[in-house]
DNA sequence: TCCGTTCTGTGATGGCGGTCACTTCGGCAA
DNA sequence: TTGCCGAAGTGACCGCCATCACAGAACGGA
């Protein structure tokens, strides 16, 4: 039941079960490896991918080189959705963070099957203002959080997207996500959330099991990461 | 004519003329007087709303009182359409910044709408990705541009909105906007807005007609708030 | 098991930008 | 004009957090 039932399952799982099928039906099978980059920032494109397996990253970059995560998509998710409407550049980059397998539908296709089924834009629709509603609290999270406010709401939202709740409030993040991700996610320097993990670790907050990172105590957290 | 003409119309009037016009047709009218909130972020909604004429701003505010403009939003703009499409609590708050005359759009009679003119659908989507593309710019300036950077990207944000082209290339700002408001939009302290405006006077990249920010050299500042 | 490579931990240092405390300006009403 | 009040200008200070510089740890391949 871990897909399914998971909370934040609707924010990656845009489309309803068949829907999604049929919308993708006859997609084009895409290929990426590890590193390997889908997209950057001003590409031209007009057209959406869904991950059918792996995992992606969104970020943007700076001249300078650093890089910003704005969010990790895993199976079911849809990116590059902004310039398949408006067909304007892309907005953000999108690279492999491992193997990946995606399906691409081009604009011209969305919207053939958008005449004849006119409720994926309810679906659309409901994915964007999942995302604004996202969006909105990065912003609010960068505006007015200190450093470990960031780093916690940083860990839940990844707890939202790849938790898997092992009782009593533990939650357990079920992808390898390294410090230096996490710093990309939050805005904020490594070294920081090295200090800052290890004093939670100290304090029972935070736990590493083989390499995956589990939340002990969720409450706490959300209350670190309130404005 | 003018807001027909204006460059960022497309961000602020979302839907194109008769479609506005009949699903605005029986929408309940609302006045606000200056300083009046709309709505607070977590209030219960589940409607928009149609800026008539005024001036609104979209905020949000922390804990220990400060607050971070994300948008100014004059006639044409739709404000409030997150809670109405998902019906969770309102992401963001509204104020007045002056007298404002808005229509009120409820969830019900926008699906019932929706139900006969599916093409409003398109319009939404429109809407809601232009917004995401507005909001990753506003997440990308945060988390790589300096001061200087950010009040340039605040400046051109505002010129795309309220900016009227007065020839070579100079750009009125056609709303009363304080440093304040531009420090509370760009996320930094007024003081260093104060600072950084004067040393732009100085060097001809910005001017103040009676009251109004004029952008002498628009080229400069967008160079100023490259990444 | 060994070694290289990539992650993680921790102190020292410095600078950007926020805060404080004023002063000065500008608009407006009496 | 004068006086008032909010907005804008400016310097001094200081704290948070990025940066630098390493020292472990951990992991994966040969």
């Amino acid at each position: 039941m871990a897909t399914s039932t998971r909370p934040g399952a609707s924010l990656l799982a845009a489309l309803p079960g068949s829907l999604a099928t049929d919308l993708f039906a006859d997609a084009k099978p895409v290929r990426l490896r590890a590193e390997e980059v889908l997209f950057i920032a001003s590409d031209p494109g007009d057209g959406c991918y869904r991950v059918e397996e792996g995992l992606l990253k969104v970020t943007m970059v700076s001249r300078a080189g650093s890089e910003r995560i704005l969010a990790f998509f895993g199976p079911g998710a849809i990116v590059g959705e902004l310039s398949m409407i408006d067909g304007l550049p892309r907005s953000a980059s999108v690279v492999a963070v491992r193997d990946a397998a995606l399906s691409f539908l081009s604009r011209p296709a969305f919207e053939a099957f958008a005449k004849k089924h006119p409720e994926v834009y309810k679906s659309l629709v409901a994915l964007l203002a999942a995302r604004l509603r996202e969006t909105d609290t990065v912003v609010a999270a960068g505006s007015f959080l200190p450093l470990k406010g960031r780093v916690a709401s940083t860990l839940l939202e990844l707890a939202e997207n790849f938790g898997q709740d092992v009782g009593a409030g533990r939650v357990v993040i079920r992808q390898k996500i390294g410090q230096s991700d996490i710093a990309a996610m939050a805005g904020i320097a490594r070294e920081n959330v090295s200090r800052i993990l290890n004093d939670w670790k100290r304090r029972k907050l935070v736990s590493r099991l083989s390499g995956y990172y589990c939340l002990e105590n969720k409450a706490q957290l959300e209350h670190e990461a309130e404005l």
